[in-house]
RNA sequence: CGGGGUGUAGCGCAGCUUGGUAGCGCGUCUCGUUCGGGACGAGAAGGUCGUAGGUUCAAAUCCUAUCACCCCGACCA
């Protein structure tokens, strides 16, 4: 019986039918490499801020990602659907997602008025198909998945297809009753987060798996794919012992010894005394006021004010709960995730208006608020938490003391962990201690993030009613998780990671073609039925062949290949062939490549794909 | 959304200060010579100077408005 597939068949093209249209110079927009090499190598164009086309090479790299997206996602259990780029605004009215979302939104209106959204992820849409197709639990468990072309509006479209309004992804959600054990939301989690392992290695990509937070599309647990390269936007830190890895939001800091009878070794400490109150009208930030103190940022304390939302969580040990102060060196950022996490409720940005009327010089908050202020929770950061004489705010506007000690201005309310808690409170900075392996340090790295798996929970299927009765006649919630991977910033991301100074140097899993056949005679008859004969060959084997057949002179051919970055080109020119041979080269090898004899020539390229 | 900047031929740019019939390089087309790392010569095509008003005998140039695009920041899957 004949195979029922044979797309494993590759393709033979010819340049002079395709369009690649090559270019010495890229537009003056394009800044980043993969926009400037996508740009002069024929890949894409822009059509508007954020917006381009993909031509024939593009299209070629972008449907082999897919298709090796859509292998993993198959064997990972999901299903492949295709839901609309135009989705009702009610979808998002109901999860409230048009505020969280606001600007970011592309709204479109219809004819008869009717607001509708370009979808920039689909969590409402299919929540809604989903409520309306199943109908016991014994359905579930469900993935299912779409590759579509994804909106959003931009405040600022940069660096090419890494940032658009206008962008392919792929799109999963996952549908369980449960979280734990078979069938649940953990399950499907972790076979999302090995296919994406698989993806992403056999694109041929160099990246890192970093623990991340959810973001606005909420939810508990989340991991960020992403690939390393210098140029990325993204901070990562890593410990190198460990493995451990995290977005600067999220990433944990090791065991910090503290004290506050210890002086930091670098702290000004003799002496006694109260604060020094200083005058320091109309200074915007740490930086100022440290300068005019004659102090370093690090000699300060900077105290955030935070409101208590909503009902704390279990064990809340004060019903009463209003603001929590975080206090940390001023050279440190508070991090909110882990304000929330210390603090054990959920915390906003004080509203500045309420917290002043609470009597907060906001801008001049110093953490003895937290002993005046009913109703207040004050974190400390363990770097923060020293004996030192501290500069920080004088709780009146315009003002600032020196001076400040821990146990002299608070007193006895430092030992009260009802109301004062030594923790972990701020961003992660390389150098910190790994909270994996005792003695490392975290170290920091770049990477673009290309892959982004969550936990949802019940967000979208409270929002929209999406329940089914449990075997034991319970109606609840169906639990959530959605997982998306940036198809087209795949593409430019791998550019990012792999050129050199003439061009791209392609994957070969996701380069536009295997082989490249340059015919340096291309009207010689002989050398252009080698070529072919060659290409054939190749393309039995699977490999996808294009052959240079342009009337052009050989640097414009060779400078063209090396720019597009086919993984291996192949010359047919007097040359080799008065060796009996073709010319081989590797686009990752440096040099001039070297002859092979004809019959050795398929396998010599098979053998280095 | 704040700050800065740019719109002139497919791409990269000059011309604008001081108004006077729009230019250069690359690319494209024709002919010839070339032909293994972006050739050379000769010739040619191609532009409502972002758009709309205004000033002027005359506007790419000066004024006003508007649109688009880019960079830094804010924001951000």
């Amino acid at each position: 019986m004949p195979p029922l597939n044979t797309s494993s068949r590759g393709d033979v093209h010819r340049w002079s039918q395709t369009l690649i249209p090559t270019a010495r110079e890229a537009p003056t927009d394009a800044e980043t490499p993969s926009h400037i090499l996508l740009s002069r190598a024929g890949f894409i164009r822009k059509v508007a801020a954020g917006v381009y086309d993909y031509l024939p090479l593009a299209w070629r790299t972008l449907g082999k990602i897919m298709r090796i997206v859509r292998e993993e996602m198959n064997a990972a259990g999901a299903a492949e659907l295709f839901m609309p780029v135009l989705v009702p605004f009610e979808f998002y009215r109901e999860t409230k997602r048009d505020q969280a979302y606001g600007d970011l939104l592309f709204r479109v209106t219809d004819r008869k008025g009717n607001l509708a959204a370009l979808g920039p992820t689909h969590e409402e849409t299919i929540t809604e198909l989903v409520k309306g197709s199943i109908t016991s639990y014994k359905q579930l468990p469900l993935n299912l998945y779409q590759i579509q072309t994804k909106f959003r509006d931009e405040a600022r479209p940069r660096a090419g297809l890494l940032r658009c309004r206008e962008f392919i992804m792929k799109d999963a959600y996952s549908f369980t009753m449960h979280v734990e054990g078979p069938g649940g939301l953990n399950e499907q989690y972790d076979a999302m987060y090995a296919a994406y392992n698989n993806i992403f290695r056999r694109c041929g990509l160099d990246f890192t798996v970093v623990e991340a937070e959810s973001g606005p599309i909420g939810g508990s647990a989340s991991h960020e794919f992403m690939v390393n390269c210098a140029s990325g936007e993204d901070t990562i830190l890593k410990c190198p012992a460990s493995g451990y890895a995290a977005n600067v939001e999220k990433c944990e800091i090791g065991e910090r010894s503290w004290s506050f009878d210890t002086p930091h070794e670098t702290g000004a400490t003799a002496g006694g005394g109260g604060v020094v109150k200083h005058h320091t009208p109309n200074l915007p930030g740490i930086d100022e006021v440290a300068g005019v103190l004659k102090v370093a940022p690090r000699q300060m304390l900077k105290t955030i004010v935070f409101e208590a939302k909503g009902p704390a969580r279990d064990g809340d040990p004060s019903p009463s709960l209003r603001w929590i102060l975080a206090t940390v060196r001023g050279d440190h950022d508070a991090n909110e995730g882990k304000v929330k996490a210390a603090s054990g409720c959920a915390v906003a940005l004080a509203d500045e208006k309420a917290a002043r009327a609470a009597g907060f010089a906001i801008g001049y908050v110093s953490p003895r608020m937290a002993a005046s202020a009913p109703g207040t929770l004050l974190l400390i950061d363990p770097d923060a938490a020293t004996g030192d004489a501290w500069a920080t705010g004088a709780d009146e506007k315009d003002y600032h003391v020196t001076n400040f000690r821990w146990k002299a201005e608070m007193g006895q309310i430092l030992a009260d962990n009802q109301r004062v808690k030594v923790a972990d409170i701020r961003n992660a900075l390389p150098g910190d201690p790994s909270p994996r392996a005792k003695g490392a340090t975290l170290e920091a790295a770049r990477g673009i993030e290309v892959g982004h798996i969550f936990k949802l929970g019940t967000k979208y299927s409270d929002a929209m009613g999406l329940t089914v009765l449990d075997d034991k006649q319970q109606r609840r919630s169906v639990i959530m998780g959605c997982y998306g991977i940036g198809v087209s910033r795949t593409m430019a991301a791998c550019v990012e990671m792999s050129h050199d100074t003439d061009g791209i140097v392609w994957p070969a899993a996701i380069a536009p073609y295997h082989v490249l056949i340059t015919l340096l005679k291309p009207d010689h008859p002989e050398h252009a039925a080698l070529a072919r004969r060659l290409a054939d060959d190749l393309a039995s084997y699977g490999a996808d062949v294009l052959i240079d057949d342009r009337d052009e002179r050989p640097g414009v051919k060779f400078k063209d290949a090396d720019l597009v970055g086919f993984p291996v080109r192949l010359t047919v020119g007097e040359k080799a062939l008065a060796e009996g041979g073709v010319e081989f080269k590797a686009r990752k090898t440096s040099g001039k490549g070297s002859v092979v004899k004809l019959p050795d020539a398929v396998a010599a390229c098979l053998a280095s794909l």
